[in-house]
DNA sequence: GTCTATAGTTGGATAGAC
DNA sequence: GTCTATCCAACTATAGAC
């Protein structure tokens, strides 16, 4: 006679949701995507939406961190640079992926904007853990100390970015290969 | 007694329309202005401002071409690597300016959005140019020809915008000192 | 927990007068 | 060239029934 509730089947239908919201808010952007739509790819009401998040803020925030996990798992899996180009093919598989957190990226500028917490906390913690792969491959001996690590870091994740913006629009461009170019201009030479 | 009719006036005003445009669409995103919010900056009714544009898409587009020729005369005035530079700087002096290129680029790359064609026509071209110079450099002797220029100059494209996407979200990151960084990194040396 | 119904806004765009 | 008036579509969000 327990009372405690719908519990499963709530988390797995708010789980659902995530999944849905983030394909449409990948597909259509954040202001063009209505929740009526969301509602509906969930088979569910806009009430019936509104049941799980508070706001249609909440749930872009909630479903960009769901993904950030998402992503860090693999992310600690790899190693050292694979850890980057890891990241990069993620999201070449996952095109409508780039773009959201790309655009939101830009749009969570505005400290207005829904998204802008979550941009303002990943891009220091982002730098932070690049640096710190920087500083293991130059105590490696793998990379050279050519400049402050903190510094390094900054410019790789530029590139990171950057190159993502131009492949957006032109997919032609290689994703991979201006991060690696990077790299090897600070790879380690015999004669340092 | 001419005829010749409403040119000189017409003109100024749209001037004016693109001016105040432009800096509504950084503000608030392009989505996110009305087109009667532009109106009335204006001192224009919405039909009024309609008359001069056929759409909201045909004022982002002819907004952002507007802007981006307006950047070029200085783009013009400078030389090699401070060209990239003044590009920077003067995106730190319109914060705006800075999020609606680098929203509308990743907006824009869905080939249904109205600044599709826009982007898709720029990259290829600052690609080209970049590359250009990175080749002058070399043949000067103040670059080393590590990489080949087109991938140079991809990376160094992505540096620049990367840097952006960094700087809105934490205007505390100096906007030149990655591409500047990435630039030491290609010096020639005296050892090469 | 999920629905219907609706309130309350706001958007882009047009017709026609002046 | 600029206006008033108006249309229709779409959206978020809430209230209340089941």
């Amino acid at each position: 006679m327990a009372k405690r509730g719908p519990y499963e089947k709530g988390e797995a239908k708010r789980r659902e949701i995530l999944q849905v919201a983030l394909e449409i808010f990948a597909a259509e952007g954040y202001r063009g995507t209505s929740l009526r739509k969301v509602a509906a790819s969930c088979n569910l009401s806009l009430p019936g939406l509104m049941h799980y998040f508070a706001s249609k803020e909440d749930l872009l925030v909630q479903v960009l961190r769901a993904r950030d996990e998402g992503g860090r798992e693999r992310w600690e899996a790899a190693e050292g640079v694979e850890r980057h180009l890891e990241r990069i093919r993620e999201g070449a598989r996952t095109p409508g992926l780039v773009e959201l957190f790309v655009s939101m990226s830009a749009a969570g500028s505005d400290p207005e904007h829904p998204a802008h917490a979550f941009f303002a906390e990943r891009y220091p913690q982002l730098r932070a853990r690049i640096a710190e792969m920087v500083e293991e491959s130059v105590a490696g001996g793998r990379m050279k100390a050519s400049l402050p690590a903190d510094r390094l870091a900054t410019m790789l994740l530029a590139v990171v970015d950057g190159i993502q913006l131009q492949w957006l629009n032109d997919r032609s461009v290689d994703m991979e290969q201006p991060l690696k170019d990077a790299l090897s201009l600070l790879e380690r030479r015999d004669d340092d």
